[in-house]
DNA sequence: GTGACAATCAACCTTTCGGTTGAATATAGG
DNA sequence: CCTATATTCAACCGAAAGGTTGATTGTCAC
């Protein structure tokens, strides 16, 4: 039974207690969504894949910093790049997210959204 | 109509736009959440409210440190602290996931899927 | 009051972050 | 081939993060 939420949360605190230098996948998704420029990028390629010259239109930022956020966001699993060409192809890979989720749900009398129910819908809605 | 969460993250872009240093709230609640000793503590305040000092104990760094986390978990509001007498008393606050956890209830593989029916989903859910 | 305990403050250090600029590396197209 | 475009690399910068230590404040307990 139980809560294996719960007990990957004290694994998580005892690896602390021993410095593993070893960094959660957590801490890289969290800090990969705590930058407001990278979760416009994820919302911008909700929309769409987009080529890097295109994510960097909106920003008034340099070309390099948005194409080190790409990077961040990529090592984090958020999105993947593609190179076809000259262009690299960045797509949203939201699946990572459910990491991250699942962790929140640990803390939620909020637990309102069910993941399982959650992905029955979502096999319904693309069964259709 | 509508779909409030994408409008949201429209908005979130349009105020990066324009260098606003005003930082989003989601950006103090991720940023909070990417460090593993601040999601250990959280999962001990899980269990139970306890004090700083009995928060530090398992960890090895310094009692100033710990204060400092606890600090910063209090500021994104994912805990409450309150005094009585000379010990400070340290609480979850689990609603503070919740904004978080709704923006990352908006990245589903599913753009396939229309957002409408995705809202009911929630609505319905939710009011169970 | 005195001493022990709870917690924070203040100053400091090192590393990481987010950004810049300018040069470098592909690749596409005429 | 030559040139323009797409993207990254490299070096640098200031600011913030995460930690330390030592002093400080406040409260309880005798």
């Amino acid at each position: 039974m139980g809560q294996p939420i719960l007990n990957q949360m004290v694994d998580e605190q005892h690896q602390l207690r021993h410095t593993k230098p070893m960094s959660d996948p957590l801490d890289i998704t969290f800090a990969a969504l705590s930058d407001p420029t990278r979760r416009a990028i994820l919302a911008m390629l909700l929309e769409d894949d987009m080529a890097v010259t295109d994510v960097a239109e909106p920003f008034k930022m340099s070309l390099a910093a948005i194409s080190k956020h790409l990077t961040i966001l990529s090592r984090a699993g958020l999105i993947s790049q593609e190179k076809r060409g000259r262009v690299k192809w960045c797509k949203l890979e939201p699946s990572a997210l459910k990491d991250a989720s699942v962790w929140m749900q640990g803390f939620g009398q909020f637990e309102a959204i069910n993941l399982d129910a959650f992905e029955t819908f979502l096999k319904s809605e693309l069964s259709q």
